[in-house]
This record gives structure tokens, C-alpha cells and sequence, in this order.
DNA sequence: AGCATAAATGAGTGAGCACTCACTTACATA
DNA sequence: TATGTAAGTGAGTGCTCACTCATTTATGCT
């Protein structure tokens, strides 16, 4: 089964899922991704973003109207259509699994999404920085994000706490302690600039939230 | 002994250490720092600065002659001496004991430099932010943080290690993970805007680390 | 007080930016 | 092939921004 493959690509997939956005378009919005997540927002002019597409500048204009929406058509998706699919396919994929080990849902989780992660670093790198900025952006992606991991790890902690495998933390708690993990290894890569390093160390990851969850 | 409290101000103790500057060029870089923090560096004018800080715009010009020297005057002391007397102190601190546990040094750390972090946490905003960003800047931290945090937290973990208090985890990893825990927790009080979550977290953060680097 | 030096001011300036629009090109349908 | 529609173009525009500088104000010294 190539589910991991659906995965892998699930943005390019909703991305493309425009049937009616023109080609040019559509590497107007790869321009912008790569230099967002280069150098910021902020500090990339709508003139470097058509050089790097290889389009005139009008044509970065034509379907959306500033450049800010230029921001949220490629943000928006990530938050409202890819992560929601990606937690419940893994969702899905976990349910099927009987008596779960910790170990096994971290594996799952780690080494299945690590290629989606690193896929996507590019849209995970600009919405952090403009998260950290953007009041309105933030907002949004809590009221998203929130409810759609309480809406599929948490009942899938709570059977794991039930089964005696994970230790009695508060779930939000578990959340932040594995995406923080990752999260952080991810980071350090990038600044690193190393992303082999990245799968490398997953095998540590793994370890360290096994040990750290496990019930006493 | 106010130890605590000296390490609380040591961003402001080192700023005050420039007995020459001004008192409008000290409104200029609180104001610099609130607004960077709170905007981020690219969506912060200079005009802004001036306003926030009481002043002309020509008086924020006066002793840093670019937006960027104002920026590095704000980091570098942070990178070069605040972080790296912060680790020496707490390197001291921590020789002082005696068959040092895992859980003792862990909440002396997090205890201890929790209230260091939350006062210069927009520092940190910014120095994330632009390190994302700026090449120069993300190696000249990892130039300066790197070998600080070798040459005080290493030989601490080995010391633990022989008392069989740590896990055979390499100490680049064991810092990865202390330092992701603590950093991910502080960024999710910072996007909820709760500063005092981060406080009350605290011993779950504990718990879950000790947890995670105890040896099998 | 008188002088010298540093600090502060804010109107002004040129560069570069996001965005526009009159126009051209490509494409679909009959 | 003719015609309508959508896509694409790039020189142009007005505005904001970082930065300057002639001038004024504060400070310290004798």
C-alpha cells in the first residue's frame, strides 16, 4: 500500500487539487514558499518572487490581489486541509493496531511523519515565524489545530493510559512534550543546515519519549 | 546571597555596564527590543523606535549609525555575555554539590533559570526569529552557544553518567532534549499569551525529564 | 558667565517597495 | 479563420522607509 506516499505529498496534492490554476501560477506560489521560508515574509519583494518563478511581476498580481494573500493561500491549506488529513490518517492507521505499545505509537508517529515533516519544513519554518508576529494567524491556527489533536491523539492517549502504557500526564502535556521533540530536532538541523542528521536521530528520539512517557 | 536576583538583571546589569550611553540612547534600545520582539525586526521602523522611545528620529541614529548595529547591539551582549556568565554561574552553582542527582540538577536548572528566561524571553524571540533569517548570525551563535554549553554542561553530564544518574545518550542530545523541553514550553506559554502556564508546567517538565534521561 | 563639546532634533531625500493598468499574447469554441 | 475571454506583461506610480544634516539644546569645565 502506498499510503506513505499519499502522505509525503499531501500538500503538492491539495496544491494541485486547483485544476484551474494556471502553471505560471503555480510557480509563483513555489517561488514564494522557497523564499519565505529563505529569508522571511518581510524581507522578500514581489520582484524577487517573479524572477525566481520566471514570470513578470503583474502575474505574481493576477490571482491574488496582495501579498499577503500570497502568505495565506499557501499557509491556509497547511493548516486547514493537510494537517487535519495527516492526523487522521494516522489516526486511522493507529486504531487498526490492537493492544498499542508506547514504543510503537511513537515509531509510527516519528518515523512515518518524519517525511512529511521534512517535506514540509519549508511551510512549518514560515509559520512560525509569522505565528510569532501575526495575532490573527495565531488565533487561527490554535482554533485549528487545537481541536483536531484533541480530536484524534487524545483518544488514542487516553486508550494507551487505560492499557497502563503511558504514564498519568495530562494529554496536552504528552502533546507538547513529543511535538516539542521533534519539533526541536528539527530545528537544529535546520540550523545546522544538516538534514540528514535529522533521521539519524530519531532512533534517540524514540528512546528519550518512550522513558519519559512510561508510567511509573 | 541575592545570587538569583543577579542573574535576573544580568542582561540589564550588562547594559548598564556602558556608563557613556545616554539616557535617551537606553530608551532607544527598550524601545527596539519591545517592538522587534512584539513585530518582529523587518516590520519595525525606525519612526516607531523614535516614538516609542520618546525621541527623534535622528537621536536613534546617533550612536548605532544602521537599523542592523541596532539590532546586533541588542544580541550580541546576549550571545557573548549574558548566555555564557548564565552557564558559568550555574556550572559553579551545580560543583558545589555533592553525588549530584539527575532530579537535582534538572530543578535547579529549570527552577533556577526560569525566571532568567521569561525576563529576557523577547531577546530570545528576536534571536530565533533572526536566525531563521540571517546566515551570519545563526554561526556566530552556534560559534558561541556551542562551545559554552560544552565546556559547562558536558563534563556536569559525564560527572552524572559515572554515578550512573544519566542515560548512555550522547550529552549533544541530552542538551537537545533538556533544552527543547524547556524552549517549546516557553514558546506555547508565549502563543497563548500565559506567561504563568509556564511556571506551573514546570514540574511535569521535570518529571518527564528525569523520567526520560534515567538510565535502564 | 563663557566656551567647547557632545547630544538631540526633525524636515528633508533618494531608494526601493507593493501595487496598477493599458496593452499584448494564448487559448478555446464555432 | 474569426471572436471572445482569460492569462500574462512590464513600465509606471505613489508612498513608505532608512538614513542625513544643518541647526538647536544640554552638559561639563575653568
Amino acid at each position: 500500500m502506498t499510503e506513505n506516499t499519499d502522505i509525503r505529498t499531501a500538500f503538492d496534492q491539495v496544491m494541485a487539487e486547483d485544476h484551474d490554476l494556471p502553471a505560471k501560477q503555480k510557480q509563483v506560489l513555489a517561488a514564494s514558499l522557497t523564499l519565505f521560508a529563505e529569508q522571511g515574509f518581510a524581507n522578500t519583494t514581489t520582484k524577487q518572487i517573479a524572477d525566481r518563478a520566471g514570470v513578470a511581476e503583474g502575474t505574481v498580481y493576477r490571482r491574488y490581489k496582495t501579498k499577503d494573500e500570497l502568505l495565506a493561500a499557501l499557509l491556509k491549506p497547511m493548516v486547514t486541509q493537510v494537517l487535519p488529513r495527516l492526523m487522521h490518517e494516522f489516526a486511522q492507521q493507529v486504531k487498526t493496531m490492537q493492544h498499542l505499545t508506547r514504543r510503537q505509537l511513537l515509531t509510527a508517529l516519528i518515523e512515518n511523519r518524519v517525511a512529511f515533516l521534512e517535506d514540509n519544513w519549508q511551510v512549518g519554518k514560515i509559520l512560525i515565524n509569522e505565528m510569532m508576529i501575526r495575532d490573527d494567524l495565531r488565533q487561527s491556527v490554535m482554533l485549528n489545530a487545537g481541536p483536531i489533536i484533541q480530536k484524534t491523539l487524545f483518544p488514542i492517549l487516553d486508550q494507551l493510559r487505560e492499557q497502563h502504557e503511558l504514564a498519568a500526564i495530562p494529554n496536552d502535556m504528552v502533546g507538547q512534550f513529543v511535538i516539542g521533540t521533534v519539533l526541536t530536532n528539527l530545528l537544529r538541523a535546520n540550523l545546522q543546515g544538516d538534514f540528514a542528521a535529522f533521521s539519524q536521530r530519531a532512533p534517540y528520539l524514540i528512546d528519550f519519549l518512550d522513558r519519559g512517557l512510561a508510567p511509573k
